[in-house]
DNA sequence: CGGTATCCAAAAAGATACTG
DNA sequence: CAGTATCTTTTTGGATACCG
């Protein structure tokens, strides 16, 4: 019997979704998003740097062009005489920023949760 | 008993949501809870350790034990005959699944535009 | 079954210097 | 301003082996 009562999805759309997942599980992909919230206009470089914090050049830049390449940002040199360069949320990266901004609201809700969690689980122990 | 020992100094209220995204930006953590994904019961380890594919035994344990700390999961000896453990998603936990849900909804849905993406990159160069 | 301890390899991140 | 190159340090992960 072919027809299992449970959902039956695709192999190739099972490693998909890890693949997704592995472009979001790292330390910076998720505040680099983040930076974005609530306004979700396009950011220079260096004020990208400033608003995430504590990331360094070379990371900012690794991460840049990996969620460039996952179609999540886009890159756009500014004209004129001004150097610089912005980038801005894509029409796909916009469609993360529903998740990304309930998992931020939950952060900011919930983080005096977690904080008293991690207390009492000492005083437990 | 600190095989990786990783500490989180107390940090002010603001610092406290990038607290929170910590526990949630590697590699592992979110794929653990995503496992947990739809039904949210409890899951016994070397079960957790199957479903989330790919985890080493002290990964998972790391995991579990930060998870615990943070008040999201809560590790659960079983009664009875059975030498197990299961580890039940809190209320805390629970909250946290909708921003989750939504995360992993998202990734089913735009796994495809992702690869496209990344296809078309090279391409575009 | 559900972990820990130890050792080791690999990956990620940081500091610094340099470039167009 | 917006990166890249290079080197070093830190963190992470995997492979056992072993224990209650």
């Amino acid at each position: 019997m072919t027809t299992d009562a449970e959902d039956e999805p695709p192999e190739d759309e099972l490693w998909a979704i890890d693949m997704v997942l592995d472009q979001l599980a790292d330390k910076w992909a998720l505040r680099i998003l983040c930076a974005y919230y609530p306004d979700m206009a396009p950011i220079r470089f260096n004020e990208l740097k400033r608003r995430v914090g504590g990331i360094s050049q070379k990371i900012l830049s690794q991460q840049l062009r990996k969620l460039e390449r996952s179609g999540l940002l886009e890159r756009r040199v500014l004209p004129g005489r001004l150097l610089g360069v912005e980038y801005a949320i894509t029409p796909l990266g916009h469609t993360l920023q529903e998740p990304i901004s309930a998992l931020y609201k939950w952060a900011e809700a919930h983080a005096g949760d977690v904080r008293a969690a991690q207390a009492s689980f000492q005083a437990d122990a």
